[in-house]
DNA sequence: CGCGCGTGTGAATACGTATGCTGCGCGCTT
DNA sequence: AAGCGCGCAGCATACGTATTCACACGCGCG
C-alpha cells in the first residue's frame, strides 16, 4: 500500500483513487477529509468535491486501527429480560433514546448489550476495541455488579454508570432521597399518617436505599414515626408489588398511602389494594417513582417521581467522552420532579 | 511490522506478544486462535493458555480491516421521537431485546440509530464499512422511506426491513391481513354491527392498510357493509387516536366498535371515549393492535393484536445474516395472535 | 545575493491481523 | 532406496488510513 499502486480493483473507492482523480498523494487526501489546516482551501475543496461525487467514505476499520480509538460507545445494561426480550425495563428504553440522540451528536456509534447475553465478559468491549468507553445501566445482582465495576476501575476502563453515588467509578443519577423526600411530603401534605414503603431498603440496591431514607426524612420532618412494620421489601417487578401488598394487608396494620420504589412495583400494588377492597385514593394513596409510560394510563392515573431520563443520558455520554478524552470526571446528582396525578 | 519487531512497548498485548512467549510466530497465533485446523492440538492448547492469562482479544478493528467486514450490524429507525427522546414507539422497544438477543448470539454486534438524528445518510452506515448489513424498522414519511430503500437496493447494501411485504427489499412482517380479520370476527361475534375503524387506509402505511383490509374481509364475510364513513384516518399517536374519536363522534354516525390500527390510537381513543361518556366496552367494544405494554394497564384493559416481536427480531437478524453470507432471502410473514382483554 | 523561514505536499511507515505460498521433516509407497 | 504426500509452521504481504519526517518552493530580509 505504500506504494502507488492502484488499489481501487473494483468496489469502494480509497484514499488513493480520490488522491489519483485529484492529482495529489494519499497523505494529502487524509489531511484535507480530516481537516488539517496545512493543505491548502483550493486543493481541500478540490479533494472534498471528488470524494462527494465517488461517494468516499472513511473506512471505519482502517481509521480506528490507525488511530487506535473506535469512536464508538458500549451500552451495558446490567438486567434479565424475558427470554424472548419484550419485557425490558421501561426506565432502559426512556434512557436510550437520549443517549443515542446525544452520541450521534457527539460523533459517536453505539454499541448496545444485555450483560447476561454476551457470552463473554463485559469487559471485552474495551478489551477487544469495540469501544472506547462503557456506559452501565441497572445492576442485577448488586454483589457481582459491585465486582465488575471494581473490576473496571481497577483496569482502567473508561466507563461511567447510572445509579446512586457509590464512590466507586464516575456516577450519574437522579436526586432519589430529594424524590423520595417529596413523595413523602405530598403524601403526608395530603393528610396521610400511615405511609407504608415497598422496595428495597438495604444497600442491596442503593437507589430503593435512597429512596426510602428520603420519605423517612419527610416523615420525621413532619414529626411522623418510621414504622419498620410499614415497610415491605420487593424487587422492581408488577408481580413483587402485588405480592408485597397482600403481605403488607396481612400483617393487619392500618395504612393509608403506600410509597413504591418503582412505578412497576406500583402497578402491582394498585392491583392487589384494587383486589382487596380498598380504592385508590380514597381509602389508600399511592406514589410511585419512575414515571414509565405505563404510569399515566392505569386507573387512576399514578402519582409518581419523575427522573430526567432526557437529561441523564446526555450527561452519561458527555461525562463517558470528556473522560475519554482524558478529563477527570466527578458524579453528578439530577433533580427528581414530582408529577401528582390522581392515585394521592 | 513484518519484522519481528516486539511492539509490546507498553499495553495491549498483540498476537506478536503471544507468539514470543508460546515460540511460535504470529500467524500461527492467529490460525490458532481462529480454529484453523492446520495448527496442532497441542500448539493451539498452548497458545490459547498464554492468550487467556495475558486477556488478549483479538484487536476488532484490525481484523475487520484485513477481513474486510465488521460483524456488526446497524439497527436504523424510521421515525421522530420526541426532542427528549423519552417517547419511543414502544414497537420498537419491544424488538430491540430480541434483535439484540439474536445478534449476540450470533456473534455480532449491533449498532443503533434514529435515522433524523444521524446527520448524514442512513447509507454511511455501509459505505464507511461501519456495519455489515442494515435492519430498517418504521417509517416517519412513506414516500422519504421508499426512495431511500430502494437506494440501498440500487447500491447493492444488504438490509432487511420490518413491515409489511412491498416488493422492494426483504420484507419481514406480521401478518397485518390476518391481524385485522381476528379483531373484525372477535367485535362481530360479540354482537357489534357498526364497527369504525382508526389509521391509515391508503398506501401511505401499508400495515395500516393492511388491517384495515382484514377488518374488511371480516365484515363482508359477515355480510356486514364496510361503511367509509366509519373510517377515520390518524397516524399512530395517543393524541391523533383521541381527537379521531371526536370527529367519529361530530360525524353522527352510531358506532357500536372501534378497531385501531395501534394500540396508541386506541390509548387515545379510550380517553376520547371516556369523556364522551361512552363506557368500554359496554356502549363501544375496543380493539387495538400491537399489544404495548401499557395496553394491559388500561381500564378496561385493552383487547388487541399482538404481533410476536421476539420472532420476528430473530428472523429479522437470521435473514439479515444469511443475506450477508450470499444467500438469496425471502419476504416472511409471521402470525399475529389476538389478545383478547376486557374492552370488547 | 544568500540565507532562513513559512507554507504546502510527498515519501515512508506504523497500526494488528489474516492468509497464500513456501519449506521442512517424517512416514509410507513402489 | 528414492520419491511422494502430508502435517505443521514460518515468511511475506495486504488491508486503508494517519502521521512523522523530509523537501521544494517562494519570499523577505540582511
Amino acid at each position: 500500500m505504500a506504494r502507488p499502486t492502484r488499489p481501487s480493483a473494483g468496489d469502494r473507492p480509497t484514499s488513493f483513487d480520490i488522491a489519483e482523480l485529484a492529482g495529489v498523494s494519499q497523505p494529502t487526501v487524509s489531511r484535507a477529509l480530516r481537516g488539517d489546516k496545512t493543505v491548502s482551501e483550493r486543493t481541500r475543496m478540490r479533494i472534498e468535491a471528488i470524494a462527494q461525487q465517488l461517494n468516499y467514505k472513511v473506512d471505519r476499520a482502517a481509521s480506528s486501527l490507525r488511530r487506535g480509538e473506535v469512536k464508538t460507545l458500549a451500552l451495558l445494561f446490567f438486567e434479565d429480560p424475558l427470554p424472548d426480550g419484550s419485557n425490558i425495563n421501561p426506565f432502559f428504553l426512556a434512557m436510550l433514546g437520549s443517549i443515542l440522540k446525544t452520541c450521534s451528536q457527539r460523533g459517536y456509534d453505539l454499541l448496545t448489550s444485555f450483560q447476561r447475553w454476551s457470552a463473554d465478559w463485559h469487559v471485552d468491549y474495551e478489551d477487544a476495541r469495540r469501544a472506547d468507553g462503557l456506559i452501565l445501566l441497572g445492576y442485577g445482582d448488586w454483589e457481582d455488579y459491585r465486582a465488575r465495576v471494581e473490576q473496571l476501575v481497577a483496569q482502567r476502563t473508561r466507563f461511567v454508570r447510572w445509579g446512586a453515588p457509590s464512590g466507586v467509578g464516575t456516577t450519574i443519577g437522579c436526586d432519589n432521597v430529594a424524590g423520595g423526600r417529596a413523595a413523602g411530603e405530598h403524601l403526608i401534605e395530603r393528610g396521610c399518617r400511615s405511609i407504608a414503603y415497598i422496595g428495597e431498603a438495604s444497600h442491596h440496591y442503593p437507589e430503593f436505599r435512597d429512596r426510602y431514607a428520603g420519605l423517612a426524612q419527610a416523615l420525621r420532618t413532619a414529626g411522623l414515626p418510621v414504622d419498620p412494620r410499614l415497610h415491605v421489601d420487593a424487587l422492581s417487578v408488577e408481580q413483587k408489588g402485588y405480592e408485597a401488598v397482600q403481605r403488607l394487608l396481612a400483617r393487619g396494620i392500618t395504612f393509608d398511602a403506600v410509597f413504591c420504589a418503582s412505578d412497576l412495583i406500583a402497578l402491582g400494588a394498585m392491583r392487589a389494594l384494587n383486589e382487596a377492597g380498598r380504592s385508590v385514593p380514597g381509602d389508600v394513596a399511592l406514589v410511585g417513582f419512575d414515571d414509565i409510560p405505563a404510569a399515566s394510563h392505569t386507573h387512576p392515573p399514578l402519582t409518581t417521581v419523575a427522573q430526567d431520563y432526557g437529561r441523564g443520558g446526555a450527561e452519561l455520554v458527555d461525562t463517558l467522552i470528556r473522560q475519554i478524552e482524558g478529563e477527570a470526571t466527578h458524579d453528578l446528582l439530577l433533580p427528581s420532579r414530582l408529577v401528582v396525578r390522581a392515585s394521592a
